[in-house]
DNA sequence: CGCATCATTGAACAAAATCAAGCGAGGTGG
DNA sequence: CCACCTCGCTTGATTTTGTTCAATGATGCG
């Protein structure tokens, strides 16, 4: 038996992401600790997996933002996802050969790589740990029909909204705070490829939101004072992030 | 041994469907073949699965056409996908308790019951299929963000060109022909509800796709004259739908 | 200091929604 | 059997939403 250290912060992040999916064991959780990871610091802009790629690794986001996106042929951009610490955005790679999509840091970021190898050892020895995974990319499905729904249905204000309502709960379903704001990098610009929208749009419907009082955005950091008033301003209701445990099969 | 009596068609439609997914040996095809379901027809606009629900069995289609979709507090409809047979459209129901969409009949169709019990040990015993039903579950998710990019930032004729190539190589995939065109059932307004456009826009956008001859709509049949030039229109690019086959781990 | 990025504003324009109405096919009840 | 009703499709007119173009601050960094 391996010796019982505190496990180090990229560890604590992997089995906390884990832990708000499934019912960890004691074993689950050593095992999870000793995981192999290769650290790494990406500024912003950075890429860290291409379109196109055949990634032989997943990354999990230890610290800062990072975002998933793909860029058309007319030079358009969309982005369909924020990843917040905890997140592993490639996990799909797991399953399917090629990137289609990239992915890039929105801030200074931290991140940490698993190789496939072990993360399919992992999961043939340790089925919890297979089944949290598998819920977990079904989770990000499910994010992308909300956003789907959002982006389909839902008003420029409602959508920006829901958005900063989407990455409250995220954060706090990590424990990583995020009920009366948090950091929030995120461009305009990045807004408006996220939301479909353009940066002139996106900058107005702000205005409109700090104007009914709903949100205060300044020098990189969101302000919530009332996140219920959000939520009902973006209609944002969080069963889609599906925060409630799975039943034991 | 049981007999090695032919698959009825709808295991063979699970069995096509897994096949276009993994390779499958002989004992798996096997299993598959013997597999309990329960088969169950229905008619157009039946609701099969309501968002909330918590389902013990998952949904085979065997025939027809389903779609998932949102309905809004505001009454707004967002459609989020098209099945064709093959499809296991409520396959995350096995790990996410609550349905967070509905899954309707957009056709009269025929589906199949398999209940989440027995699927769960099959993927046990059989990993291979396992590993089959969880990338079919990315490939959902690829598909979803690849909506997500056209309801962002494609044009609305490029949307509805796209929406039809994918159908057209997803029925190639399970063997259901289509490339030269296919059954059509999907009226406007869905069309509209999908793409997040209005009816009247989808009419219009529709006689432009057909003034251009790329493709030929009528009695609920799509027929595409030049799939190649829908698909330089749609900006049509297949990766997305992974249909090149995984590496074996 | 000079350059780049981000935020902001105004004005003109375009895309698509909304409103309103009519048409035709299929299904149904009297 | 046929009048009637509904649903899906189509068209025109109008309005809204959001884009594009263009320019100007503000901020930060080498």
């Amino acid at each position: 038996m391996s010796n019982l250290v505190a496990p180090r912060p990229e560890h604590q992040r992997l089995i906390r992401k884990l832990e708000s999916i499934v019912d960890l064991g004691p074993e689950e959780r050593q095992v999870l600790a000793e995981i192999p990871l290769t650290v790494r610091n990406v500024s912003r802009d950075e890429v860290i997996v291409r379109e196109g790629d055949r990634p032989t690794q997943c990354c999990l986001l230890v610290d800062g933002m990072l975002c998933r996106y793909k860029v058309l042929s007319t030079g358009a951009r969309q982005i369909m996802s924020f990843q917040v610490q905890g997140d592993i955005p490639d996990l799909q790679s797991l399953h399917l050969q090629t990137m289609d999509h990239s992915l890039g840091a929105v801030a200074p970021s931290r991140v940490a790589f698993m190789s496939h190898v072990t993360v399919r050892s992992l999961l043939r020895r340790y089925p919890t740990i297979g089944d949290a995974l598998w819920r977990d990319s079904l989770i990000d499905a499910a994010i992308f029909r909300e956003w789907l729904t959002g982006i389909g249905r839902r008003s420029s204000y409602q959508r920006i909204a829901h958005l900063m309502c989407e990455l409250s709960f995220k954060l706090q379903s990590v424990g990583a705070g995020g009920r009366e704001g948090y950091p929030f990098p995120i461009t305009q610009t990045e807004l408006g490829d996220a939301l479909g929208l353009s940066v002139v749009h996106v900058n107005r419907v702000l205005q409109d939101l700090r104007r009914d009082g709903l949100i205060v955005l300044k020098e990189r950091y969101l302000t919530i004072p009332d996140l219920d008033a959000l939520m009902e301003a973006a209609l944002f209701d969080p069963a889609y992030l599906h925060l409630d445990r799975p039943v034991l099969a």
